[in-house]
DNA sequence: AAAAGCATTGAGTGATCGCTCAAAAACACC
DNA sequence: GGTGTTTTTGAGCGATCACTCAATGCTTTT
Protein backbone atom coordinates (compact mmCIF):
# COMPACT_ATOMS: atom_id res chain seq x y z
CA UNK A 1 0.00 0.00 0.00
CA UNK A 2 0.94 3.50 -0.40
CA UNK A 3 -0.10 4.84 2.22
CA UNK A 4 -0.60 2.97 5.47
CA UNK A 5 -4.41 3.01 6.22
CA UNK A 6 -4.96 5.11 9.46
CA UNK A 7 -6.92 2.09 10.06
CA UNK A 8 -4.17 0.11 10.59
CA UNK A 9 -2.66 1.91 12.64
CA UNK A 10 -5.60 2.61 14.83
CA UNK A 11 -5.39 -1.20 15.39
CA UNK A 12 -1.64 -1.66 16.17
CA UNK A 13 -1.82 1.24 18.42
CA UNK A 14 -4.75 -0.39 20.18
CA UNK A 15 -3.01 -3.47 20.15
CA UNK A 16 0.28 -1.75 21.67
CA UNK A 17 -1.59 0.15 24.63
CA UNK A 18 -3.11 -3.49 25.52
CA UNK A 19 0.10 -4.87 25.88
CA UNK A 20 1.40 -2.01 27.94
CA UNK A 21 -1.46 -1.91 30.18
CA UNK A 22 -0.84 -5.74 30.98
CA UNK A 23 3.14 -5.88 31.31
CA UNK A 24 4.03 -2.12 31.90
CA UNK A 25 6.42 -0.58 30.12
CA UNK A 26 9.20 -1.69 31.34
CA UNK A 27 8.23 -5.47 31.22
CA UNK A 28 7.78 -4.94 27.70
CA UNK A 29 10.47 -5.92 25.41
CA UNK A 30 10.49 -5.12 21.64
CA UNK A 31 10.22 -9.01 20.87
CA UNK A 32 6.70 -8.83 22.63
CA UNK A 33 5.78 -5.90 20.32
CA UNK A 34 6.46 -7.62 17.52
CA UNK A 35 4.71 -10.52 18.06
CA UNK A 36 1.33 -8.76 19.32
CA UNK A 37 1.57 -5.66 16.32
CA UNK A 38 2.40 -8.25 13.38
CA UNK A 39 5.15 -6.00 12.92
CA UNK A 40 9.11 -6.62 11.92
CA UNK A 41 11.58 -3.95 14.15
CA UNK A 42 12.05 -1.75 11.58
CA UNK A 43 8.41 -1.24 10.85
CA UNK A 44 7.56 -0.24 14.58
CA UNK A 45 10.27 2.08 14.09
CA UNK A 46 9.32 3.79 10.66
CA UNK A 47 6.01 4.05 12.19
CA UNK A 48 6.44 5.02 15.62
CA UNK A 49 10.25 6.13 16.28
CA UNK A 50 10.76 4.16 19.67
CA UNK A 51 9.70 2.39 22.36
CA UNK A 52 9.24 5.49 24.76
CA UNK A 53 7.01 7.45 21.68
CA UNK A 54 4.87 4.16 20.97
CA UNK A 55 4.25 4.03 24.50
CA UNK A 56 3.13 7.70 24.88
CA UNK A 57 1.14 7.24 21.75
CA UNK A 58 -0.15 4.06 23.63
CA UNK A 59 -1.14 6.26 26.48
CA UNK A 60 -2.66 8.51 25.02
CA UNK A 61 -4.67 5.97 23.22
CA UNK A 62 -5.73 5.02 26.82
CA UNK A 63 -6.44 8.34 27.78
CA UNK A 64 -9.12 9.42 25.25
CA UNK A 65 -10.85 6.24 25.27
CA UNK A 66 -11.58 6.43 29.32
CA UNK A 67 -12.18 9.99 28.92
CA UNK A 68 -14.74 9.24 26.03
CA UNK A 69 -16.16 6.59 28.32
CA UNK A 70 -16.57 8.71 31.02
CA UNK A 71 -18.35 11.44 29.68
CA UNK A 72 -20.72 9.04 27.69
CA UNK A 73 -21.59 7.59 30.92
CA UNK A 74 -21.88 10.80 32.85
CA UNK A 75 -24.26 12.36 29.97
CA UNK A 76 -26.45 9.43 30.13
CA UNK A 77 -26.94 9.42 33.84
CA UNK A 78 -29.89 11.02 35.41
CA UNK A 79 -28.08 13.12 37.42
CA UNK A 80 -24.27 14.50 37.98
CA UNK A 81 -23.95 12.33 40.76
CA UNK A 82 -25.80 9.41 39.77
CA UNK A 83 -23.35 9.03 36.79
CA UNK A 84 -20.47 8.94 38.95
CA UNK A 85 -22.14 6.63 41.42
CA UNK A 86 -22.68 4.12 38.22
CA UNK A 87 -19.02 5.00 37.51
CA UNK A 88 -18.00 3.63 40.35
CA UNK A 89 -20.78 0.67 40.22
CA UNK A 90 -19.72 -0.27 36.47
CA UNK A 91 -16.31 -1.19 37.84
CA UNK A 92 -17.38 -3.75 39.96
CA UNK A 93 -19.22 -5.36 37.57
CA UNK A 94 -16.76 -5.77 35.27
CA UNK A 95 -15.67 -9.48 34.21
CA UNK A 96 -13.44 -10.95 36.20
CA UNK A 97 -11.03 -11.75 33.74
CA UNK A 98 -7.76 -10.33 32.66
CA UNK A 99 -7.13 -9.03 36.06
CA UNK A 100 -3.90 -7.29 34.90
CA UNK A 101 -6.08 -4.79 33.30
CA UNK A 102 -8.39 -3.79 35.77
CA UNK A 103 -6.41 -1.70 37.37
CA UNK A 104 -6.02 2.06 35.23
CA UNK A 105 -3.22 2.28 33.13
CA UNK A 106 -2.74 5.83 34.38
CA UNK A 107 -1.80 4.45 37.66
CA UNK A 108 0.24 1.75 36.39
CA UNK A 109 2.45 3.95 34.53
CA UNK A 110 2.66 6.48 37.02
CA UNK A 111 4.32 3.76 39.70
CA UNK A 112 6.12 2.20 36.88
CA UNK A 113 7.92 4.95 34.91
CA UNK A 114 7.89 7.95 38.23
CA UNK A 115 11.57 7.34 39.03
CA UNK A 116 12.63 6.12 35.92
CA UNK A 117 11.06 7.88 32.63
CA UNK A 118 10.24 11.49 33.40
CA UNK A 119 8.60 12.32 30.00
CA UNK A 120 5.89 9.61 30.47
CA UNK A 121 5.91 9.95 34.36
CA UNK A 122 4.65 13.91 33.24
CA UNK A 123 2.90 12.93 30.38
CA UNK A 124 0.34 10.60 32.80
CA UNK A 125 0.03 13.04 35.53
CA UNK A 126 -1.05 15.34 32.90
CA UNK A 127 -3.50 13.19 31.77
CA UNK A 128 -4.48 12.15 35.71
CA UNK A 129 -5.18 15.68 36.10
CA UNK A 130 -7.62 15.51 33.15
CA UNK A 131 -9.62 13.03 34.25
CA UNK A 132 -9.88 14.85 37.73
CA UNK A 133 -11.05 18.25 36.64
CA UNK A 134 -13.75 16.23 34.82
CA UNK A 135 -14.83 14.84 38.02
CA UNK A 136 -14.57 18.37 39.30
CA UNK A 137 -16.75 19.76 36.59
CA UNK A 138 -19.40 17.39 37.01
CA UNK A 139 -19.61 18.19 40.59
CA UNK A 140 -20.07 21.67 39.36
CA UNK A 141 -22.39 20.88 37.54
CA UNK A 142 -24.03 18.89 40.71
CA UNK A 143 -24.18 22.29 42.77
CA UNK A 144 -25.77 24.34 39.82
CA UNK A 145 -27.95 21.56 39.66
CA UNK A 146 -28.72 21.84 43.62
CA UNK A 147 -27.59 18.48 44.13
CA UNK A 148 -25.31 19.29 46.64
CA UNK A 149 -25.13 22.29 48.80
CA UNK A 150 -23.44 25.51 47.21
CA UNK A 151 -20.25 25.68 49.23
CA UNK A 152 -19.41 22.16 48.89
CA UNK A 153 -15.94 22.07 47.61
CA UNK A 154 -15.53 20.62 43.98
CA UNK A 155 -11.94 19.92 43.85
CA UNK A 156 -11.49 18.22 47.12
CA UNK A 157 -14.88 15.94 46.31
CA UNK A 158 -12.92 15.20 42.89
CA UNK A 159 -9.07 14.40 44.38
CA UNK A 160 -11.47 11.79 46.99
CA UNK A 161 -13.70 10.76 44.13
CA UNK A 162 -10.57 9.77 42.04
CA UNK A 163 -8.83 8.14 45.41
CA UNK A 164 -11.82 5.86 45.13
CA UNK A 165 -11.39 5.10 41.46
CA UNK A 166 -8.07 3.97 41.88
CA UNK A 167 -8.51 1.78 45.21
CA UNK A 168 -11.20 0.19 43.61
CA UNK A 169 -9.57 -0.58 40.24
CA UNK A 170 -6.55 -1.58 42.15
CA UNK A 171 -8.82 -4.45 44.16
CA UNK A 172 -10.09 -5.35 40.83
CA UNK A 173 -6.17 -5.21 39.75
CA UNK A 174 -5.67 -7.49 42.75
CA UNK A 175 -8.30 -10.51 41.79
CA UNK A 176 -9.92 -9.69 45.01
CA UNK A 177 -13.72 -11.74 45.04
CA UNK A 178 -16.63 -10.46 42.83
CA UNK A 179 -18.49 -10.07 46.11
CA UNK A 180 -16.25 -8.18 47.92
CA UNK A 181 -16.12 -5.79 45.01
CA UNK A 182 -19.32 -5.43 44.71
CA UNK A 183 -19.72 -4.53 48.40
CA UNK A 184 -16.35 -2.02 48.35
CA UNK A 185 -17.92 0.03 44.98
CA UNK A 186 -21.11 0.09 47.33
CA UNK A 187 -19.69 1.81 49.99
CA UNK A 188 -17.89 4.45 47.67
CA UNK A 189 -21.20 4.93 46.07
CA UNK A 190 -23.25 5.73 48.99
CA UNK A 191 -20.66 7.95 50.86
CA UNK A 192 -21.21 9.99 47.39
CA UNK A 193 -24.86 10.11 47.78
CA UNK A 194 -24.98 10.90 51.19
CA UNK A 195 -23.37 14.34 49.74
CA UNK A 196 -27.12 15.51 48.04
CA UNK A 197 -28.64 17.83 49.76
CA UNK B 1 35.45 -12.37 58.32
CA UNK B 2 34.45 -15.45 59.04
CA UNK B 3 31.05 -15.46 59.27
CA UNK B 4 29.10 -11.91 57.58
CA UNK B 5 27.67 -9.99 60.46
CA UNK B 6 23.92 -10.31 60.34
CA UNK B 7 24.33 -6.44 60.98
CA UNK B 8 25.66 -6.22 57.74
CA UNK B 9 22.98 -8.33 55.86
CA UNK B 10 20.49 -6.36 57.37
CA UNK B 11 22.17 -3.11 56.24
CA UNK B 12 22.39 -4.17 52.58
CA UNK B 13 18.76 -5.57 52.61
CA UNK B 14 17.29 -2.67 54.01
CA UNK B 15 19.49 -0.97 50.76
CA UNK B 16 18.08 -3.35 48.36
CA UNK B 17 14.41 -2.45 49.84
CA UNK B 18 14.92 1.11 49.41
CA UNK B 19 16.31 0.80 45.48
CA UNK B 20 13.60 -1.79 44.39
CA UNK B 21 10.87 0.40 46.20
CA UNK B 22 12.21 3.46 44.30
CA UNK B 23 12.66 1.51 41.16
CA UNK B 24 11.14 -1.13 41.03
CA UNK B 25 11.57 -4.62 40.50
CA UNK B 26 11.99 -5.02 36.10
CA UNK B 27 13.92 -1.42 36.16
CA UNK B 28 16.25 -2.45 38.83
CA UNK B 29 19.54 -3.77 37.25
CA UNK B 30 22.61 -5.81 38.96
CA UNK B 31 24.42 -2.74 38.26
CA UNK B 32 22.27 -0.36 40.29
CA UNK B 33 22.26 -3.05 43.07
CA UNK B 34 26.16 -3.28 42.90
CA UNK B 35 26.44 0.08 43.45
CA UNK B 36 23.63 0.71 45.92
CA UNK B 37 25.25 -2.71 48.35
CA UNK B 38 28.24 -1.74 47.78
CA UNK B 39 29.17 -5.48 46.48
CA UNK B 40 30.34 -7.18 43.58
CA UNK B 41 28.00 -9.34 41.93
CA UNK B 42 29.55 -12.47 43.20
CA UNK B 43 29.00 -11.05 46.98
CA UNK B 44 25.50 -10.52 46.02
CA UNK B 45 24.45 -13.83 44.96
CA UNK B 46 26.73 -15.76 47.11
CA UNK B 47 24.64 -14.03 50.20
CA UNK B 48 21.32 -13.43 48.06
CA UNK B 49 21.14 -16.27 45.03
CA UNK B 50 19.58 -14.10 42.66
CA UNK B 51 17.89 -11.02 41.75
CA UNK B 52 14.37 -12.01 42.25
CA UNK B 53 14.88 -13.92 45.66
CA UNK B 54 17.20 -10.39 46.71
CA UNK B 55 13.45 -8.91 45.94
CA UNK B 56 11.37 -11.23 47.64
CA UNK B 57 13.73 -10.90 50.44
CA UNK B 58 13.26 -6.94 50.45
CA UNK B 59 10.04 -7.42 50.34
CA UNK B 60 9.89 -9.19 53.42
CA UNK B 61 11.80 -7.06 55.20
CA UNK B 62 9.48 -4.34 54.03
CA UNK B 63 6.63 -6.29 54.83
CA UNK B 64 8.05 -6.92 58.48
CA UNK B 65 8.59 -3.18 59.09
CA UNK B 66 5.88 -1.86 58.29
CA UNK B 67 3.69 -4.12 60.63
CA UNK B 68 5.63 -3.31 63.32
CA UNK B 69 5.13 0.57 62.45
CA UNK B 70 1.57 -0.64 61.87
CA UNK B 71 1.01 -2.75 65.38
CA UNK B 72 3.38 0.36 67.17
CA UNK B 73 1.08 2.83 65.93
CA UNK B 74 -2.51 0.95 66.99
CA UNK B 75 -1.24 -0.18 70.20
CA UNK B 76 0.20 3.65 71.26
CA UNK B 77 -3.57 5.06 70.07
CA UNK B 78 -6.33 5.95 72.64
CA UNK B 79 -8.67 3.00 71.04
CA UNK B 80 -8.89 1.43 67.97
CA UNK B 81 -10.27 3.40 65.54
CA UNK B 82 -8.59 6.04 66.92
CA UNK B 83 -5.73 4.38 66.32
CA UNK B 84 -6.48 4.12 62.53
CA UNK B 85 -7.30 7.44 62.16
CA UNK B 86 -4.16 8.38 63.43
CA UNK B 87 -2.32 5.73 61.16
CA UNK B 88 -4.06 7.65 58.18
CA UNK B 89 -2.89 11.09 59.41
CA UNK B 90 0.29 10.14 60.12
CA UNK B 91 0.48 9.21 55.90
CA UNK B 92 -0.38 12.97 55.31
CA UNK B 93 2.19 14.60 57.32
CA UNK B 94 4.80 12.39 55.33
CA UNK B 95 7.75 14.95 54.45
CA UNK B 96 6.81 15.36 50.37
CA UNK B 97 10.62 14.54 49.79
CA UNK B 98 11.38 11.15 47.98
CA UNK B 99 7.51 10.68 46.30
CA UNK B 100 8.77 7.44 44.40
CA UNK B 101 8.97 5.55 47.74
CA UNK B 102 5.37 6.75 49.28
CA UNK B 103 3.39 4.60 48.18
CA UNK B 104 3.07 1.07 49.66
CA UNK B 105 6.25 -1.02 48.57
CA UNK B 106 3.56 -3.61 48.00
CA UNK B 107 0.93 -1.64 45.99
CA UNK B 108 4.31 -1.04 43.64
CA UNK B 109 4.87 -4.70 43.52
CA UNK B 110 2.06 -6.07 42.56
CA UNK B 111 1.44 -3.71 39.75
CA UNK B 112 5.11 -4.39 38.85
CA UNK B 113 5.05 -7.87 38.92
CA UNK B 114 1.08 -9.13 38.49
CA UNK B 115 1.63 -9.90 35.41
CA UNK B 116 5.49 -11.19 34.61
CA UNK B 117 6.23 -12.95 38.04
CA UNK B 118 3.87 -14.82 39.74
CA UNK B 119 5.90 -15.61 42.11
CA UNK B 120 6.13 -12.03 43.61
CA UNK B 121 2.85 -10.82 42.81
CA UNK B 122 1.43 -14.52 44.89
CA UNK B 123 3.55 -13.13 48.11
CA UNK B 124 3.05 -9.62 47.45
CA UNK B 125 -1.19 -10.76 47.74
CA UNK B 126 -0.59 -12.75 50.80
CA UNK B 127 1.37 -10.02 52.54
CA UNK B 128 -1.41 -7.67 51.14
CA UNK B 129 -3.68 -9.95 52.47
CA UNK B 130 -2.02 -10.26 56.39
CA UNK B 131 -2.04 -6.17 57.07
CA UNK B 132 -5.95 -6.35 55.72
CA UNK B 133 -6.52 -8.86 58.38
CA UNK B 134 -4.76 -7.16 60.73
CA UNK B 135 -7.12 -4.00 60.17
CA UNK B 136 -10.05 -6.27 60.47
CA UNK B 137 -8.63 -7.55 64.02
CA UNK B 138 -8.67 -4.05 65.21
CA UNK B 139 -12.01 -3.44 63.91
CA UNK B 140 -13.15 -6.53 65.73
CA UNK B 141 -11.53 -4.86 68.78
CA UNK B 142 -13.32 -1.58 68.62
CA UNK B 143 -16.61 -4.07 68.49
CA UNK B 144 -15.59 -5.86 71.98
CA UNK B 145 -14.59 -2.44 73.07
CA UNK B 146 -18.16 -1.14 72.27
CA UNK B 147 -16.04 1.21 69.71
CA UNK B 148 -18.69 -0.10 66.92
CA UNK B 149 -21.97 -1.58 66.62
CA UNK B 150 -21.91 -5.06 67.41
CA UNK B 151 -23.13 -6.13 63.57
CA UNK B 152 -19.98 -4.37 62.05
CA UNK B 153 -18.89 -5.99 59.22
CA UNK B 154 -14.56 -6.20 59.93
CA UNK B 155 -13.91 -7.89 57.05
CA UNK B 156 -15.76 -5.16 54.10
CA UNK B 157 -14.62 -2.40 56.97
CA UNK B 158 -10.84 -3.49 56.42
CA UNK B 159 -11.32 -3.88 52.88
CA UNK B 160 -12.50 -0.62 52.68
CA UNK B 161 -9.80 0.94 54.78
CA UNK B 162 -7.21 -0.58 53.09
CA UNK B 163 -8.15 1.13 49.74
CA UNK B 164 -8.22 4.24 51.37
CA UNK B 165 -4.74 3.56 52.45
CA UNK B 166 -3.33 2.58 49.09
CA UNK B 167 -5.17 5.66 47.60
CA UNK B 168 -3.83 8.01 50.15
CA UNK B 169 -0.49 6.43 49.19
CA UNK B 170 -0.89 6.71 45.52
CA UNK B 171 -1.46 10.48 45.83
CA UNK B 172 1.79 10.80 48.11
CA UNK B 173 3.71 9.44 45.38
CA UNK B 174 2.41 11.61 42.57
CA UNK B 175 3.07 14.32 44.35
CA UNK B 176 -0.01 15.76 45.18
CA UNK B 177 0.34 18.92 47.41
CA UNK B 178 0.14 18.71 51.04
CA UNK B 179 -2.71 21.00 51.77
CA UNK B 180 -4.67 18.44 49.15
CA UNK B 181 -3.29 15.66 51.16
CA UNK B 182 -4.29 16.64 54.21
CA UNK B 183 -7.49 17.37 53.13
CA UNK B 184 -7.90 13.83 51.74
CA UNK B 185 -7.04 12.28 54.79
CA UNK B 186 -9.33 14.37 56.85
CA UNK B 187 -11.98 12.89 54.61
CA UNK B 188 -11.14 9.56 55.09
CA UNK B 189 -10.75 10.04 58.74
CA UNK B 190 -13.68 11.62 59.53
CA UNK B 191 -15.87 8.95 57.46
CA UNK B 192 -13.89 6.57 59.23
CA UNK B 193 -15.04 8.46 62.61
CA UNK B 194 -18.71 8.76 62.01
CA UNK B 195 -18.51 4.74 62.13
CA UNK B 196 -18.37 5.33 65.67
CA UNK B 197 -21.14 4.49 68.13
C1' DA C 1 6.41 -3.83 -19.30
C1' DA C 2 9.80 -0.72 -17.45
C1' DA C 3 10.83 2.65 -14.00
C1' DA C 4 10.12 5.15 -9.91
C1' DG C 5 8.63 5.55 -5.17
C1' DC C 6 7.56 3.64 -0.73
C1' DA C 7 6.85 0.30 2.85
C1' DT C 8 8.56 -3.93 4.69
C1' DT C 9 12.00 -7.00 5.87
C1' DG C 10 15.16 -9.46 9.24
C1' DA C 11 19.98 -10.24 10.00
C1' DG C 12 22.86 -7.76 12.60
C1' DT C 13 24.56 -3.50 15.69
C1' DG C 14 26.77 -2.34 20.27
C1' DA C 15 25.12 -2.15 24.87
C1' DT C 16 23.38 -4.12 28.74
C1' DC C 17 20.97 -7.87 30.98
C1' DG C 18 21.32 -11.47 35.01
C1' DC C 19 24.74 -14.37 36.41
C1' DT C 20 29.31 -17.54 36.97
C1' DC C 21 33.73 -19.01 38.59
C1' DA C 22 38.76 -19.37 38.89
C1' DA C 23 41.85 -16.63 41.23
C1' DA C 24 43.06 -13.51 44.99
C1' DA C 25 42.45 -11.68 49.52
C1' DA C 26 41.18 -11.98 54.30
C1' DC C 27 40.45 -14.39 57.97
C1' DA C 28 40.96 -18.23 62.10
C1' DC C 29 43.71 -21.55 64.24
C1' DC C 30 47.98 -23.46 65.36
C1' DG D 1 54.61 -17.35 60.31
C1' DG D 2 52.41 -21.17 58.16
C1' DT D 3 48.20 -23.63 56.97
C1' DG D 4 43.44 -24.30 55.87
C1' DT D 5 38.97 -22.30 55.27
C1' DT D 6 35.91 -18.75 53.78
C1' DT D 7 34.78 -14.59 51.43
C1' DT D 8 35.48 -11.30 47.91
C1' DT D 9 36.75 -10.16 43.51
C1' DG D 10 35.81 -8.69 38.63
C1' DA D 11 36.58 -10.25 33.95
C1' DG D 12 33.66 -12.34 31.20
C1' DC D 13 29.64 -15.74 29.96
C1' DG D 14 25.52 -16.34 26.70
C1' DA D 15 21.16 -14.10 26.24
C1' DT D 16 18.55 -10.39 25.42
C1' DC D 17 17.95 -5.40 25.15
C1' DA D 18 16.40 -1.33 22.02
C1' DC D 19 17.40 -0.25 17.57
C1' DT D 20 19.44 0.20 12.38
C1' DC D 21 19.84 -0.23 7.46
C1' DA D 22 20.98 -2.29 3.01
C1' DA D 23 18.29 -5.25 0.45
C1' DT D 24 13.79 -6.60 -1.09
C1' DG D 25 9.32 -6.50 -2.00
C1' DC D 26 4.85 -4.26 -3.72
C1' DT D 27 2.16 -0.45 -6.14
C1' DT D 28 1.59 3.19 -8.98
C1' DT D 29 2.94 5.88 -12.82
C1' DT D 30 4.50 6.14 -17.26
Amino acid sequence: MVRAAPYDREIALDAAMSLFWDKGYHATSLKDLEATLHMKPGSIYAAFCSKENLYLLSLEHYFETARARLRTQLQQASSPLAGLGEHLRSYARLSQGDTARQACMLTKSLVDTRSTDPVIAQKTQEYLGQIRSDFAATFDRAKSLGELPADADSNRLARRFQANVTALRFELHQGTPQDEILNLAEDMARELEQLRI
